[in-house]
DNA sequence: TATGAATGAGCGTTCATTCAT
DNA sequence: CATGAATGAACGCTCATTCAT
């Protein structure tokens, strides 16, 4: 399998290097594989075509927060825990890996229509598991019975996407991690029973 | 003044057909020019250049935004009707203008960073009126006094954000007017006193 | 109409330059277009892709052909006397270019299958007035009557291509239209009644 | 020798089952190596090059024209039967190997200029038997005494050749042996004393 | 002998912008 | 003011060939 080999995750790595550091438009292929110290030609034993590059990106590094996600909901807590646990964790990985908050957050979303609807698939499988939190959280009578869980998704991971976009856009001059409590406040607010 | 020039408001039009109908990377100058039934060198008589072009778009459309908030502001009301007011007419003005919703959820972030500087430049001036009204609602009591109101406004806005971007993703299929009450209630459950 | 513009005939004369120069597969676009002496933006002005140019070169060419077999076919002489002028048509036209000698003996058959249909609809022009040569030929009783016009068509093309292409291949170093006289006869002999 | 190892037989065979199902644009070595069941650089062993494969190709399949030429010449018949059976055995190998019509009369001729010239290296030793039956056709009084022995060589193979690659672009529809005798007696009538 | 992963040079096409009319 | 023909820089992808194993 293509993906086990290791020059599959160093493309990938030096695909978040090149777009963090150029910007989505200027992260030509050609810098990609430079950043990745192979030929150009090899990108492509390894991706389909550019696009390719860009959903697996997107995938590989989302796997790492569906991943945590899932370990959370095994574990026997209740839902306020549960997603002060998940806003924790988005905060930290991205706080922890500068590169990536500036791909997910500002450059990735330039790219087009086709891509943005291949990367909202990815997507669809974290939010998923959310709406499982949610559901989890009603019928232990953690959560408002009345709450209506579409929205409330959307608020939660509206209320993490706008709060990391602001951070990565003021450059991330202060500290993301500190923000959990707050932000967990806020939205338990908004949803507890 | 250009902008007061008939002309100018023409293009502008043109541009938010032109971009909602071909996408933001398939709208070129010459579409845009054929659209407002200007010649392609006319355009540079009344815009710099594209990214000219794009952000007078965004600053035009968002005015709109802006005064409705001035005019909520100027109103003897609380808090809590001030901020269902803002909600639902932002939810309002994006139902009735399906094209100027796509452009703004959708395509025009797909543009580069230097365009999402500017456009966010413009878009502070509407952030800093909720401002406004979140500090003056701690200020009645209104609001929870320990409200965090940076944090409090990405929530409000990240919510919002994301409740239109997901309505326009879906294609638009449902009442987004009706989510006016349950969005603001998740809202003001969260920040209020 | 742009096949009437002056930059049009510029651009096709400019391509089979180039393609006699260079080669098929080293006749860049760029290349046509210094040729020309306009932009590489320039040729995309009056040709929908290289394709199109190839085509174009081609179909422009080939017209001089036809235009003269038809006038060829507007004369009242016999059978004899007409494939003779088409004959001498046929090898004066290319002994006075040597360029598109080059260009549609040799290199423009190095193009790939789609192009060859493209190139060969219009050679039928050509073909089927030499049908109508043929055809009426019989019947005025100048050829055999229990002549196959298909197999006489494609002696005669056959022959005319192939003397042709080995003047080219042998670097036009002898004189093409002396040939006409002992191909005609050849050919007459062929075919006569 | 290479020549003689199974596997140079294989991978020339392979190439022609290669080119006429995929085209010659689109045969690339690897597809070639698949076919013949070898690795890419295995086809390096016994080939110096692309080229040297389809030069090959033409060598070897040329050959068994130019064996069945030598065994005619050295039949004790006239020349009118001699060019008959040239042209059956023409038709008759081609009309037996779709494959191998498909690649000499259409996908190999959009090689470069350079192949070209070799093909033609392999090509003149054919030409020059075709030669040798007319110079003994003329000196055993069989033919015109007249006869322009360029000129003649040159409608011969310019009408054998015409005639199959019509037959190929007509896909094979119908049966090209059944034309040889009349392609047989309209040449006669153009050579013969 | 045989393998197949890695290489890297090469090119058609788009489109924002200019400027002579 | 208005036009639109002309410009030219910029880039993703293919594939023949090599070479370490």
């Amino acid at each position: 399998m293509k993906r086990d080999k290791p020059k599959y995750k160093q493309i990938i790595d030096a695909a978040v290097i090149a777009i963090a550091q150029n910007g989505y438009h200027q992260a030509q292929v050609s810098k990609i594989a430079k950043e990745a110290g192979v030929a150009d030609g090899t990108i492509y034993l390894y991706f389909k075509n550019k696009e390719d590059i860009l959903v697996s990106v997107f995938r590989e590094k989302m796997a790492i927060f569906t991943h945590n996600l899932r370990v959370i909901l095994e574990e026997d807590i209740d839902t306020s825990k549960r997603l002060f646990k998940m806003i924790d964790n988005h905060f930290r990985v991205l706080h922890e890996d500068r590169h990536l908050a500036i791909v997910t957050q500002l450059e990735l979303r330039q790219s087009g229509k086709k891509l943005r609807l291949r990367i909202n698939e990815v997507l669809k499988e974290y939010l998923d598991l959310l709406d499982v939190i949610l559901k989890d959280g009603i019928e232990r009578n953690d959560l408002d019975q009345t709450l209506d869980i579409r929205l409330a998704r959307q608020m939660i991971f509206g209320t993490i996407d706008e709060t990391i976009t602001s951070w990565v856009m003021n450059e991330q001059k202060y500290d993301l991690i500190e923000l959990s409590p707050n932000v967990h406040k806020l939205i338990m607010n908004a949803i507890k029973a």
